[in-house]
RNA sequence: GCCUGGGUGGCGGAACUGGUAGACGCAAGGGACUUAAAAUCCCUCGGAGCUUAGCUCUGUACGAGUUCAAUUCUCGUCCCAGGUACCA
């Protein structure tokens, strides 16, 4: 046996027998229980970074853990390959998006690969191949049948300069990042998946998914956003009309003294036709209708509004309300108007205060000082009793807003309803390198699907990038002319938008289950096996957009009668983020931690000498180039001490800064394993590992160490099973070694230790196993097993090995530590507080004072108040 | 801004359900072995103070509170990260 690991070595040699032996290849069997294990799969932006072996550690150490339970495990990988990256690459290196892709994909293969992760390689998914997304348009064809999916009139940021269109990322404070003009927004007509038709569902069933961190559901409850209120009409003054608004405080409508408007909302333009604000209504709107249109940028714009020139009626008293468009009212959000009670809501109050309008006050605290309006300088949402609200005046707030809503119904001018924040999901993307839509735009028939037999779409692989970054595909006439399947028609035209990619990442988990079905999306009865997936494991940035959208696409599939379940996923762990800081050269933009020089906190670019400006510390990833390539790592220590690293550093779902000063540690503490094995081997020749009880060993080494080997045994169990805490898993083997060592081992040794040892150093490779592979397999074989680690069980414990008979008291006076002793672990409460009393050291504190109570934690504490 | 998390030694982190703060490791310092180095092994290691075999006080972002007892529960403040609907 070598005197230390030799990775280089070893670890290719075992991923060949791996692969060879298709260790890793699942295939439904029946008589197995399954478990599907899944991590989120990668974009291929080129190599992978620390991010990603973070997530893969974690997953493969569950997998291998759950097939030495026992499991039937289904552990798949595959390349969430379709995305904008691609074409500022192909823009960049004046390649093509698809040679970069699948270049990625074959790089970042083989450095999975060459961690040792237990994948069924057989069933990889890339989804940019025709083979995968066919079944996407066929999905959507499905959907437009049902009318699940719609077009409709949207915005997206436009930049005038380069002609084309952007996304948020690319746009840096309202600027385009290629030119830097100011970016506008453009509508344009665009397709919708109805996913606000399972709002309320998504939102039960976020409450019957226990297997799921709380943070995840309570981030999508609030993302969906229900909330109950009132729908209630206001006449607008001189006219039939009414404007309809949305409010969760009908009890203080006697309070509304202004009406906000959307500046889209159609009464914008023509209420204000014709008035003296028409030039100013219109200049407001189309300044807002430039400004960015996310929810971050838009709460950034100072709140402000334009009178419309008009008013309305409020239906409690009949007070004039003048009409304002205001740019924090939203047209996605209710009915895009917004009645304003400025005494009972700040941003109300603030828009009252700087506009000049009037404050009522009809809600009265019902303790302290009264409101008044003259002299308020917040608004109060407090609950309270109403005032100024005629007959409904000295109501409980909670109780009037039901009963004017009661009013208003029968008066025919409100109803009680219900508002989401979730908004429709809009997938049309103008790019090239996504899935094509598969309809066709006809000057007849309209909007027209593509047959069935046409699939797939092909995206034409031979378009060449433009320079702006545009999409070829509206240029290429053999792409987007085309037949009326209808009409015939010859001039039709190809829809050239493609597909949000988030589509593709909602429904591979299950194409995982028969990836190479050609004549459906997934085979039935592989997805009856294998769905749902038993446990999931990705970053927490996915926590909102990309798990509520694979929810959203299992409601639709159940809905089309395809599947018979709703959850995709059982059980959640949610990783936290690898975070790097961000380096940014004057010249060269954002730069690789390895093109700088950094000294004392200070950065200079190696290719330039520019002083390099050193950026917050932010989740990995190629984009901003602040990420840590496992190459160097691997290089140096190979595969399992990269893997053992990433796991001691931090429990999974903890963001981790980057930082491999501990790695040293991890090869030290892997070489004292191995010695530990060869000393094992050398001198238990012959003994068997013993597995009897406790009672029957008499040496006290032998005792002490069997005891620590079952303890380590349940709580790398528990820690495994229960929480992913690998970091303590392994903290607890580290200990079981440490006693080991602390035990001199020799040929001299009694057989009661040689054969305790024995056990120990095997259940510390077993142990170790799932995070170590290479490493164990190696250690199995030289301890002569015939059969591979990956087909032993796991561990298990007894009982009553567990315990040791004494047990640590420690004594409190006043809550401060004083004393500790060891005691019989049977003695009763009694006892334990007649000794913690009698201790000497507690003596000298309780001397001479009045002991006024005493608490005995079971077999743990005693605390004296004196 | 809003939603969700987080903040513990020089560093990564540990602490069951409110019950010994700092497990396990890294770094650092000291020592052993060695011609030397590497490797390995042993010791020290939150801070302050003192009458220094030891003892006392203090300490889990900050400020309050609940409790016999708070890293853990409540309220407020600050800072950091993730998301914020076209990054994935």
């Amino acid at each position: 046996m070598d005197d230390r690991y030799n990775p280089e070595k070893v670890e290719s040699r075992w991923q060949e027998y791996w692969e060879k032996n298709h260790i890793f290849r699942a295939s439904e069997d029946k008589s197995k229980s399954k478990y599907y294990l899944l991590e989120m799969f990668p974009y291929p932006s080129g190599k992978i970074h620390m991010g990603h072996v973070r997530n893969y550690t974690i997953g493969d150490v569950v997998a291998r853990y759950k097939r030495m339970n026992g499991y039937n495990v289904l552990h798949p990988m595959g390349w969430d390959a379709f995305g904008m990256p691609a074409e500022n690459a192909a823009i960049d290196n004046k390649t093509h998006p698809a040679t970069w892709t699948y270049q990625n994909i074959s790089t970042m293969q083989s450095q999975l690969k060459r961690m040792g992760f237990s994948y069924d390689w057989e069933r990889e998914v890339a989804t940019c191949k025709p083979e995968y997304y066919r079944w996407e348009q066929w999905l959507f064809l499905k959907m437009l049948e049902k009318d699940m999916v719609y077009r409709k009139e949207s915005y997206v940021n436009w930049c005038e300069h380069c002609q084309t269109v952007l996304a948020n990322e690319q746009v840096e404070s309202d600027l385009c990042w290629r030119c830097g003009e100011m970016v506008q927004q453009k509508k344009l007509w665009q397709w919708f998946f109805r996913i606000t038709d399972y709002a309320d569902d998504l939102l039960v069933y976020c409450d019957n998914l226990p297997g799921w961190p709380e943070k995840v559901t309570l981030m999508q409850k609030n993302w969906i956003g229900k909330s109950t209120g009132s729908e209630i009409s206001f006449k607008i003054e001189g006219q039939e009309d009414y404007i309809k608004v949305f409010t969760t405080r009908p009890d203080t409508l006697f309070g509304a003294t202004f009406m906000c408007l959307a500046p889209e909302h159609p009464l914008v333009e023509s209420l204000s036709k014709g008035r003296p604000q028409e030039a100013q209504v219109a200049a407001f709107v189309d300044k807002i209708s430039k400004q960015e249109r996310s929810s971050s940028s838009i709460e950034k714009y100072e709140k402000e509004g334009v009178f419309v020139g008009a008013w309305c009626i409020n239906p409690a008293n009949g007070r004039r309300m003048p009409i304002y468009t205001a740019n924090f009212a939203l047209m996605e959000y209710g009915t895009g108007a917004v009645m304003s009670v400025p005494a009972h809501d700040q941003r109300d109050f603030d828009f009252a205060k700087k506009y000049n309008l009037d404050i009522v006050v009809v809600i009265q605290p019902k303790e302290g000082t009264p409101l008044d309006s003259a002299t308020m300088t917040e608004a109060c949402p407090d609950p309270g009793l109403l005032a100024n609200s005629g007959k409904y005046d000295g109501m409980d707030n909670s109780e009037a807003m039901d009963k004017i809503t009661d009013w208003l119904e029968k008066e025919g001018l409100g109803k009680k309803t219900i508002s989401f924040r979730l908004r429709d999901w809009g997938i049309s993307r103008q790019r090239y390198w996504g899935t094509p839509i598969p309809v066709i735009h006809c000057q007849t028939c309209g909007v027209v699907p593509t047959p069935e037999s046409d699939l797939p779409i092909v995206l034409p692989e031979d378009a060449h990038l433009l320079e702006n970054g545009g999409s070829p595909l509206p240029t290429l006439d053999f792409f987007k002319k085309a037949t009326c399947p209808k009409c015939g028609r010859a001039d039709a035209k190809r829809d050239t938008d493609t597909m949000d990619t988030f589509v593709e990442s909602s429904w591979y988990f299950i194409r995982y289950c028969s990836p190479h079905c050609d004549t459906a999306m997934f085979d039935k009865e592989a997805v009856k096996y294998w769905m749902p997936v038993d446990q999931y494991i990705g970053g927490v940035e996915h926590a909102i957009l990309h798990l509520l959208y694979s929810r959203y696409f299992m409601r639709v599939l159940n809905t089309l009668g395809l599947i018979d379940f709703k959850e995709p996923f059982t059980n959640l762990l949610t990783q936290g983020m690898v975070l790097k800081e961000t380096l940014k050269c004057p010249e060269h933009n954002y730069i690789f931690p390895e093109e700088a020089q950094i000294a004392d906190g200070k950065a200079t670019c190696k290719k330039c000498g520019n002083d390099v400006e050193i950026g917050r510390v932010i989740k990995m990833s190629k984009s901003k180039k602040n990420v840590i390539d496992p190459n160097d790592l691997l290089n140096r220590y190979g595969a399992d001490i990269t893997r053992l690293f990433c796991l001691f550093a931090s429990p999974p779902e903890k963001g981790l800064e980057w930082n491999d000063d501990g790695v040293e540690g991890c090869y030290r503490f892997i070489n004292r394993v191995w010695r530990l094995a060869a000393t094992c081997i050398e001198i238990t020749k012959g003994a068997k590992p013993y597995s009897g009880s406790l009672s029957q060993l008499s040496d006290s080494d032998a005792k002490k160490l069997y005891t620590k080997a079952h303890q380590t045994i349940k709580k790398v169990t528990d820690d495994i099973d229960g929480s992913f805490h690998f970091n303590t898993a392994i903290s607890a083997v580290m200990e079981l070694v440490n006693a080991m060592y602390s035990v001199e081992l020799t040929s001299n040794s009694s057989d009661e230790v040689k054969s305790v040892a024995l056990f120990c150093i095997e259940h510390i490779i077993l142990l170790l196993s799932p995070i170590v592979p290479h490493f164990a397999e190696e250690v199995w074989m030289l301890m002569g097993k015939s059969e591979g680690i990956t087909e032993q069980k796991w561990s298990t414990y007894r009982e009553d090995a567990l315990l040791s008979d004494e047990i640590l008291v420690v004594v409190q006076v006043n809550g401060k530590l004083r004393s500790k002793f060891s005691i019989d672990a049977e003695s009763s409460d009694e006892l334990i507080q007649k000794t913690a009393l009698a201790d000497e050291v507690v003596q000298k504190y309780i001397d001479g004072k009045a002991i006024k109570k005493v608490i005995v934690v079971r077999k743990k504490l005693v605390n004296i108040v004196v």
